[in-house]
DNA sequence: TGACACTGTGTATCATAGATACAGTTTTTA
DNA sequence: TAAAAACTGTATCTATGATACACAGTGTCA
């Protein structure tokens, strides 16, 4: 149970810096074999059913051989991760700022959707892959013609990134609670029965939704990026140009 | 390892329905020593030191004796969280919604602060206590006065919340990777070896943060709800006055 | 070309954590 | 006072991650 963390050697792993072997038999698969058998297992029984056993089952390994591709399963998970994210989106279709972000939010929100244990697992402190690693990149060039601080762009992408990530269906995290899953209904019947102390989440539960949390959470947050864009602009537009707007 | 979910059982526990038993021996203690016990354990050895075993130790009994108290870990955990979470925040001190939320998110924020693993074990379907469930009930207060819809007014309380969740400092999760953790490190140096491919990522890391993320992320946020809330009451003034503001 | 080193694979084993079964003991209640 | 109910402890089971080590196949070098 004790804790294989070895970052250095995890990102040699998937940022491809493994020296490879020539000496010896040739492994039976490779690096990305053993990630879309571990993907291919989780998809189709959960995330729980992803253990040495059963991924080296999937291969027609033994559990022992599987570790010569992998350290240990956290080399695994990071591996399926990299597999399953797949290549960042494309957002070169559409023009404004805002509409590309509307795309990397649907974008991201499909990709969660083809693999819904992805929320699950990329989760923590850990060392991200390539292909992953592209995916904010991408959404950061669509704030590049902005009078947004670089820190603050990723912030808002980081912003945009957790609230479809806290959205996902599969992902019901915290407050969440009472839309979906199975524990939705108990809750909903325990808010009904104390609506004395509760009374403004039991009214709410009796109502059913009209638009979807995830658009309400989106328009609302770019709707505020753009406020602050719209200000920094008219700002800079009054002022002596200045190159990079900064705050006081 | 199979679950042990009874979300049924787990309601009655939570919301102090199970029948209290007379027949027999005094039990040595009762359900909120074992949540204190456990909430000490993981305030002070990290959450992943909680298990039956340890938290049987800190009260002087065996691993055995535990479960005549919950029927698994899955209850142990929610009355942690349930001791852990407090009583809800008083916002009665300020007036205006955006005030109210934004002194909510600071309580949260601190009392997450307070047990940092709690934002890595309110994740997931499940049913929660009377304390928890205290919280989001003020945030919608905060909200009451508010064109907003019913639902929006949930999505709202939800966007702030897990806002909060996702940019705690012990909470890393997903694209946050490079501003926090033992991996962080590792991520800046791959990103500058690779700044051809990641050039926006890499110059990014290169400049140190002015305003914290959690701070830029709740001021958009606000922003944007803001944003709704005057365009709905302009609205609702020019047309005939309308109890309820409904969308198109 | 042959010996050796290296590496993939399999069997056996360990450690830990959650969980069940059951006997022993204590205390309330009939 | 005796029986039933309930608390506690010992032993055991299962699943999972992980290590140790023997065996086998393959490339490299003398």
């Amino acid at each position: 149970m004790s804790a294989n963390e070895d970052p250095m050697a995890l990102a040699e792993l998937l940022w491809g810096l493994r020296k490879p072997r020539t000496r010896g038999p040739r492994p039976a698969f490779d690096l990305a074999q053993v990630a879309d058998a571990a993907v291919k297992v989780a998809d189709t029984e959960g995330l729980e059913a992803v253990s040495m056993h059963r991924v080296a089952a999937e291969l027609g390994l033994t559990k022992m051989a599987l570790y010569r591709y992998v350290n240990g399963k956290s080399e695994l998970s990071a591996i399926m991760i990299e597999a399953a994210v797949g290549t960042p989106p494309d957002l070169s279709g559409v023009t404004s700022w805002r509409t590309k972000l509307e795309e990397y939010a649907r974008q991201l929100s499909a990709a969660w959707r083809r693999h819904p244990w992805l929320p699950s697992i990329t989760v923590g402190d850990r060392v991200m892959g390539p292909c992953e690693t592209g995916w904010p990149e991408r959404a950061l060039s669509a704030l590049a013609d902005t009078p947004l601080t670089e820190r603050e762009r990723l912030d808002a992408v980081m912003l945009v990134s957790h609230h479809i990530r806290a959205t996902h269906p599969a992902a019901t995290q915290g407050t969440q609670t009472w839309t979906d899953g199975s524990a939705a209904p108990i809750m909903r019947d325990l808010l009904l029965r104390n609506a004395d102390r509760f009374p403004l989440l039991a009214t709410t539960m009796a109502i059913p939704s009209a638009t979807t949390t995830q658009e309400f959470g989106l328009h609302t947050l770019l709707d505020g990026l753009e406020h602050t864009i719209i200000q920094r602009t008219r700002n800079s537009g009054d002022e002596s140009a200045a190159s990079s707007p900064a705050p006081p």
